[in-house]
RNA sequence: GGGAGCUUAGCUCAGCUGGUUCAGAGCAUCUGCCUUACAAGCAGAGGGUCGGGGGUUCGAACCCCUCAGCUCCCACCA
């Protein structure tokens, strides 16, 4: 079974392109795995931490087995509840008790109420019998008895109910098992013995009704669990168990997710964390399955039992205290909760030996490795797994296994419903891979993978990855696809690569931050826009060459070293197209790959250049702002200022922006750009009134409305800058901010009032 | 029953320290474009009482209270 279902998993990381180190997969039931584990039974054992004891689980008489919880169905059931009178021993009073279950007060070891209850105050101390057996049993108090159900009085039953079983360990009462694994009545009834229970159910409540015990029946209707496999009721039941003590052994792990030694991503779980931790029961580590590293406990005849790792081991402990042979001894059937081997994964996949032997220090590969950085898993196993790690890691290196745990969204259906492969709605990676490729699955599922919140899948997401690797790749084939020519780099190239120079430093800062604070989702999108919106939509229409024409070298090595930079940052999701881009973009060695080249390292942001160049830009948008007022097209719109545009270009406003600059004979020339803006914005107003068709009263309101905002604007700064309690607090360099803010919405009412004046 | 979280555009979700970088993105829809990298594309448009109510504050999508709906984890009732 692992050998194809884990087959089957690592090819689709494979295909997704997980890059892992495929040479060191690891199983936890291989043999050096599974000494470790059984290493570390041993040493709990003698440490203390491991005890035998009793625990409910879910039998199923029909079947005769332990059953999961997940095997458990839950019906509701019409049942009844019968109010039984129980009588007080030395008195001729009773008190009333409801139950569902009759056939079970034989095995009743108390009657509790609750001490605040009023009107049970005088049976404080006193004894009951158990009608039909006559057997006394004591009268506790607990407020875990509610006062409104039933007669607020309640049979504890421990043997046949897991709370009634709790409240016995709190009270120290006794355990009386009546039930034998069919379901039957056993000896320890006294009546009814061999009897069906719910055979036995109805006889005693018939007798007890005969008896005049019974004070009334009502009908109930009660929840009730049923095996999935026999759809028998299933019987709450005692069985002995294995169990670590987890009181000493959650402390550190405790403490040092508080106190971020181990920091949990998102935090909000540290609560859901802390809260578990401080509620934690006892582990039950045995498990009644087939497979799984079998329970290393040795049984003798006489009831002996030693934990040793062999037969012989265990043979060589128990020989001189007890008469038995070798052959005498037999193995606990049970197997160990696949979690005990899983707890061990950070220290015992890089060596397992180290559970032996208490001097042992490790191989070099744990102490390199060990702590690692970031653990990424599902928040549904934060405790199964996650949180037992830690126990381990505190337990047998004395230091955290890791240092950040990265919590995933659970992936859910369009409907909500979790993906399971019982329920069949998950989406076979491979088929989709078919469809969209790798980069464009993993880049679709990142688009919406906030850590720790749920994420509804839709394909949707996965064409939109698939469109990218598109873009990136047709971006590729222009760049590639120009002849390249000594020829003069002409000044508007040379604005628009400082410009998306420093686009790209800000860029690069910015992942970093996502980065830092596992906002992959963020860091996606912030790839995204630099990559499709600056570098395709602006860039790159702006340095594109004409038609036919080549491109000066200058820009075109440039633009190649930014092409670089791009692929690089957009490899983590998209490994297989930026590779492939990688070696066809550039002659490269045999082993230049781009997973293993360095990140790029972000330079100054020049914040003059990219104003400058952001003014050029903001030319394009007037021209747009122009043309809407006018509602002509931007064609119409150019042959106005000249038969100049080529059909394809009429729509890049990026390229009407270099016709522009060609028409006028203008360069932007350093520092001279706004003057040519201003210019542009002229030649423009020149030409396009010559139509008669301005929309004056439409552009007045617009301008009038950007007034109304800007002024707007400076109250809401006013107020801000004028209030005491804002300048008290506010850093300097915050209020520094305020004030300029407001100098340019002032300087901005000033220009548009000039425009207004001149319309 | 105990605990955690969610509710923002038709859909999926951002919105990080309360402020005008705050009402956003993508998808979907609508309009116009077969254009010499890309129709899996380009240019535009419409669309929201930030779940309801109350409070704190100069100021609330953001903080507090409350109600409603949803989800997950744990425990499941005599």
């Amino acid at each position: 079974w692992k050998e194809k279902y884990g087959g089957i998993i690592l090819e689709q990381l494979k295909k997704l392109g997980a890059s892992c180190d495929w040479e060191r997969t690891k199983f936890t039931m291989d043999p050096p795995m599974t000494d470790a584990v059984i290493d570390v039974f041993i040493d709990l054992y003698k440490k203390g931490y491991i005890y035998r004891g009793l625990r409910m689980v879910n039998w199923d008489p029909a079947g005769k087995t332990a059953v999961s919880d997940d095997e458990v169905n839950y019906k509701d059931v019409n049942s009844k509840l019968y109010y039984i009178n129980y009588a007080i021993e030395g008195s001729s009073e009773f008190v009333t008790i409801a139950t569902t279950r009759p056939e079970t007060i034989m095995a009743d070891s108390a009657v509790c109420i609750n001490p605040n209850d009023e009107r049970y105050k005088h049976l404080k101390g006193k004894k009951v019998l158990i009608p039909l057996i006559n057997r006394a049993i004591p009268i506790i108090e607990d407020e875990y008895v509610a006062m409104d159900f039933g007669t607020g009085c309640l049979k504890v039953t421990p043997a046949h109910d897991l709370n009634d079983y709790e409240l016995g360990l709190k009270h120290k009462l006794e355990v009386i098992d009546i039930l034998n694994d069919d379901g039957t009545l056993n000896a320890l009834a006294k009546i009814y013995v061999g009897e069906d229970r719910f055979i036995a159910r109805k006889k005693i409540g018939k007798e007890l009704e005969e008896k005049g015990l019974l004070s009334k029946v009502e009908d109930y209707k009660s929840n009730v669990g049923h095996s999935e496999r026999t759809d028998a009721v299933i019987e709450p039941r005692l069985s002995l168990q294995w169990f670590v003590k987890m009181k000493d052994i959650t402390k550190p792990a405790l403490e040092n997710v508080m106190n971020d030694t181990i920091q949990l991503i998102p935090p909000k779980f540290k609560n859901t964390y802390k809260h578990w931790m401080e509620n934690v029961r006892d582990w039950c580590i045995s498990r009644q399955l087939w497979w799984g590293q079998r329970i290393p406990a040795w049984y003798a005849p006489d009831g002996s039992i030693t934990v040793a790792k062999t037969r012989e081991e265990a043979y060589a402990q128990i020989k001189n205290k007890s008469v038995v042979t070798i052959d005498e001894l037999w193995q606990d059937e049970d197997v160990l909760d696949t979690w005990f081997s899983s707890w061990l994964w950070p220290i015992s996949v890089f060596d397992p030996t180290i559970f032996g032997d208490s001097n042992n220090k490790g191989n070099a590969d744990l102490n390199y490795y060990y702590p690692t950085n970031d653990l990424i898993t599902a928040p549904e196993i934060l405790f199964f797994w996650v949180a037992r790690m830690v126990m381990a890691g505190y337990e047998y290196r004395g230091e955290m296994p890791f240092k950040n745990v990265y919590l995933t969204g659970i992936v859910r259906d369009k409907l909500g419903r979790k993906m399971s492969k019982s329920l069949g709605n998950s989406p076979d990676p491979l088929d989709l891979i078919k469809t969209y490729g790798a980069d464009g699955v993993r880049t679709g599922m990142l688009f919406s993978s906030p850590a720790g919140n749920d994420l509804l899948f839709d394909e949707k997401l996965c064409e939109q990855g698939r469109n990218f690797s598109n873009k990136i790749w047709n971006a590729f084939r222009l760049v590639k696809g120009w002849e390249v020519a000594k020829i003069e780099q002409p000044q508007e190239n040379k604005i628009a690569i400082e410009w998306l120079e420093s686009k790209l430093n800000q860029s690069l800062v910015e992942l970093e931050d996502h980065y830092s604070k596992f906002r992959i989702s963020d860091a996606l999108h912030t790839t995204y826009k630099l990559v499709w919106d600056d570098f395709c939509a602006w860039y790159l229409e702006i340095i594109k060459p004409e038609f036919g024409r080549p491109i000066d070298s200058v820009t075109y090595e440039k633009t190649v070293q930014f092409f670089e930079s791009l692929l690089k940052i957009l490899h983590p999701f998209m490994p297989f197209i930026t590779e492939e881009l990688w070696h066809e973009l550039n002659e490269r060695k045999e082993k230049e790959c781009i997973i293993v080249e360095a990140w790029p390292k972000a330079g100054a942001i020049h914040a003059a250049i990219t104003k400058d160049a952001l003014v050029a830009f903001e030319v394009v948008a007037q021209v747009r702002n122009i043309r809407n007022a006018k509602g002509i097209s931007p064609k119409e719109a150019l042959k106005l200022i000249g038969n100049i545009a080529s059909k394809k270009q009429v729509d890049s406003f990026a390229a009407v922006i270099k016709k522009l600059a060609n028409l006028s004979e203008l360069s932007f020339v350093n520092d001279k750009l706004a003057n040519a803006t201003n210019f542009l914005i002229g030649t423009l107003e020149f030409y396009i009134p010559m139509e008669g068709k301005i929309d004056a009263a439409k552009e007045r309101e617009s301008i009038l409305k950007e007034i109304e905002y800007q002024k707007g604007f400076i109250v809401v700064l006013d107020k801000k800058l004028l209030n005491e309690k804002f300048i008290a607090s506010a850093k300097p360099e915050v209020v520094a901010l305020e004030r300029k803010k407001k100098a340019d919405a002032e300087a901005k009412i000033k220009s548009l009032e000039e425009s207004l004046r001149n319309l």
